[in-house]
DNA sequence: GATGTCCATATTGTAAGACAATCTGTCAAG
DNA sequence: CTTGACAGATTGTCTTACAATATGGACATC
């Protein structure tokens, strides 16, 4: 699929793939709703009325529709016959099942880049790290989140294995509404600090299953907090 | 949520809801597809027109168009714009990929089957394997992917992590179009019963660590002979 | 003969309108 | 307080329609 000489060259342009796609409109109505849900306009319970939602999108209802199908599929919102469309309420066992998975694959990731980390991606992990340390200083939880997002990046999108990337991503959009809650937390920032760290030394320093290990713990202890926050609203 | 009378009972009738879910001509037209491709009725590159859909499935266009975003979401078509829905084909890197994490997913979840499993399950597992055993005797294929499926079935609900559930069948489904060619590969089905016995054994003595190197290990004995496969038909 | 241009056709993208089925909440009757 | 009935809201689905885009081939050009 891609050149042969590509291999050739330095990592400047990774994979840029020249092809236009046109945006349908389906596809921004499902980005625009996925943004809405992940940063919280919509809340788990909340009913998805396709009337209003054609409204708001300014689209027909046929795409509406399509739009909410994707995400359904999704599992970023369900749907129950007759009733439509609504974002769910998960449970306390399955968010706790999510953060489990993650741990396993996350730590996957963090083990496979290990061995195959370039220095451009180590250095952008690097500024995030930075980065979140400014934030966390600064008490800024946007900042937080946005880089927090950036640390993971390299090791997601460096990690040789897009279906790991793929199922993370999904995973962590549907809990994405307790983590900025739990970043919130008290002293969570500072520690989450110390543990995103400890995963970046263990990359750096070649050990995959040192960055296993703490980036399994790093999942551990979100998980922790995500569980104070959790029984705190309930 | 679930009545706490419920736990004192025997486990005779596990959650028999009695709600009647209204089938949805969407919800029909998603199944029917879904089966269409994993039975391989439509093959990767295979293109698939809505008018014809329409037509095969006796639903409008909108009907169709919902079914196959539904679809699309759950990567088992994609889609190009203005070029509609297509079988995708995927690249051996991508189909080793999924091989990587069903090898570690199914792992975890036999070693937490294992520190869990009820008689009913182990049954369950038991006949399973015997009717493969019987199954690659008589050389049928058909009985064989059935009797695999019901030997993991007990595992993947008796885990206790939906989620793993969940994302291992999304990738079992993209690989379907594989199993059945690689499994009739001359002895492979013969050891595919050396190592699932192994993971029965396994899980039974209640040794949860050697249920996961048996996992792992099936997967990538599977893994291998789809590699064999892949590579013939190219 | 290879390449480029243009058009007819097929298919998709999207909207609008319509109507039956189903749910929800209210209010009266028992 | 429960039951039943009814009005309004919303969904499920179909039909029709039309613009935008892709595909394949005819034809002209180099």
């Amino acid at each position: 699929m891609t050149s042969p000489m590509a291999t050739h060259q330095i990592d400047l342009k990774p994979r840029l793939d020249l092809r236009i796609s046109p945006k349908t409109v389906q596809q921004q109505a499902v980005e625009k709703l996925r943004e809405a849900i992940l940063a919280g306009l919509f809340k788990p319970g909340d009913r998805l009325v396709e009337g209003e939602l054609c409204a708001m999108l300014g689209i027909s209802r046929p795409s509406v529709r399509e739009a909410l199908r994707s995400l359904e599929a999704e599992r970023l919102i369900a749907m129950a016959p007759n009733r439509g469309f609504f974002v769910p309420t998960m449970s306390w066992p399955e968010i706790e099942e999510i953060y489990k998975v993650r741990a396993l694959l996350e730590g996957e990731a963090a083990a496979l880049f290990t061995a195959q980390a370039t220095r451009a991606r180590l250095a952008a992990m690097r500024a995030a790290l930075d980065d979140f340390k400014a934030a966390v200083a600064a008490d800024d939880l946007i900042a937080q989140l946005a880089s927090t997002g950036r640390f993971y990046e390299p090791v997601l999108s460096g990690c040789g294995n897009r279906i790991i990337q793929e199922i993370l991503q999904g995973l962590m959009a549907r809990i994405t509404f307790l983590r900025s809650r739990s970043m919130s937390r008290k002293g969570r920032a500072r520690l989450s600090l110390r543990e995103m760290t400890k995963i970046f030394d263990a990359v750096r320093s070649g050990d995959a299953e040192a960055a296993r290990g703490a980036a399994r713990e790093h999942v551990e202890q979100a998980c922790a907090a995500a569980k104070i926050v959790y029984d705190d609203a309930a």
